[in-house]
DNA sequence: CTCCAGTGTTTGACATGTCAATCATATGGT
DNA sequence: ACCATATGATTGACATGTCAAACACTGGAG
């Protein structure tokens, strides 16, 4: 009877735990990879990544953070860094003088390119080849799910 | 022919993308409803489960890292924030003069009562709920192939 | 008994993340 | 033109995480 129970069952918290704390491994692990191979940070990556792909390799703050679903101030934060190591540049924007535009510099760009293989390998390594390929289209089902699930009403 | 190939492919990398961002995101809301409800932290939580289930209420750093799958040093931090706020105390050890023992201290115990049954209910409603039973089954399957990956060898 | 390599734990320096407050400029209503 | 409010972005204070070094004791070889 209990369908319309508040609480999950012992088998699908032990679901959970098992599920979160192998993705938390997950990501440390390759983030620590990344930054073995090619002294990136996830964050650094990410932001790299974006701006590499963007017209011109330069993106508004606003823009950025969006397209890596990160919080402004954050992205802030972490930018300050980049830009101490000469991996973006921050230049004023034209069209708003409120605003800015972080731009690619070569060692940003140089960085990426040299992180991209090694990153790529590692997630092929301990993600795609650690599962069958239903697997990995399941979890991308799980995920879409839990999305959606996330980011309604709310 | 590529059956070898080094990399993943574009749509390997689609799955990767949206199940890494996504873990990361449940991750973060499950945080913040936690941190909202009962102002613990998810790393708050995770020592306070492990002191509330050791015998007497007390265990040794190592172990309660082990159990936790923290490094130590991280544990030590998180403990002396911990004990600032009277949630844990550190006693000496009987047996072991270098050697420390964590106790778990009544407003530790109270809060941790208090923050159970609000963040099993989050469980529940963006995890459970989100994903049928087939998905949570394949869940854990997933994340059970995943960590017997990143943890062999190495 | 003495020394010293090993173990348990903490510390310091720094990178990263969140939240609320601030700053500067843009913009629409009067 | 003027101002109230909204918007773009940064800042400060603080919580959290990693790494390497330091510290404090243990336990066994000589």
């Amino acid at each position: 009877m209990p369908r319309s129970r508040k609480l999950p069952t012992r088998d699908e918290l032990r679901a959970w735990r098992e599920f979160i704390e192998t993705t938390e491994l997950l990501r440390a692990v390759l983030a620590s990879r990344l930054h073995h191979d090619a002294g990136l940070s996830f964050g650094d990556y990410a932001v790299l990544l974006a701006l590499s792909e963007a017209e011109d390799t330069r993106l508004r703050p606003t823009e950025l953070a969006e397209q890596i679903g990160w919080e402004r101030s954050r992205l802030s934060h972490h930018l300050g860094r980049m830009q101490r190591r000469h991996l973006v540049r921050r230049d004023e924007c034209a069209t708003d003088s409120r605003g800015a535009e972080i731009v690619l510099e070569p060692a940003g760009r140089d960085a990426f390119q040299a992180a991209t293989v090694p990153h790529l390998s590692a997630v092929k390594e301990v993600f795609v080849d650690a599962l069958t390929p239903h697997q990995i289209a399941a979890a991308a089902e799980i995920a879409a799910a839990l999305r959606n699930r996330l980011t309604r009403t709310d």
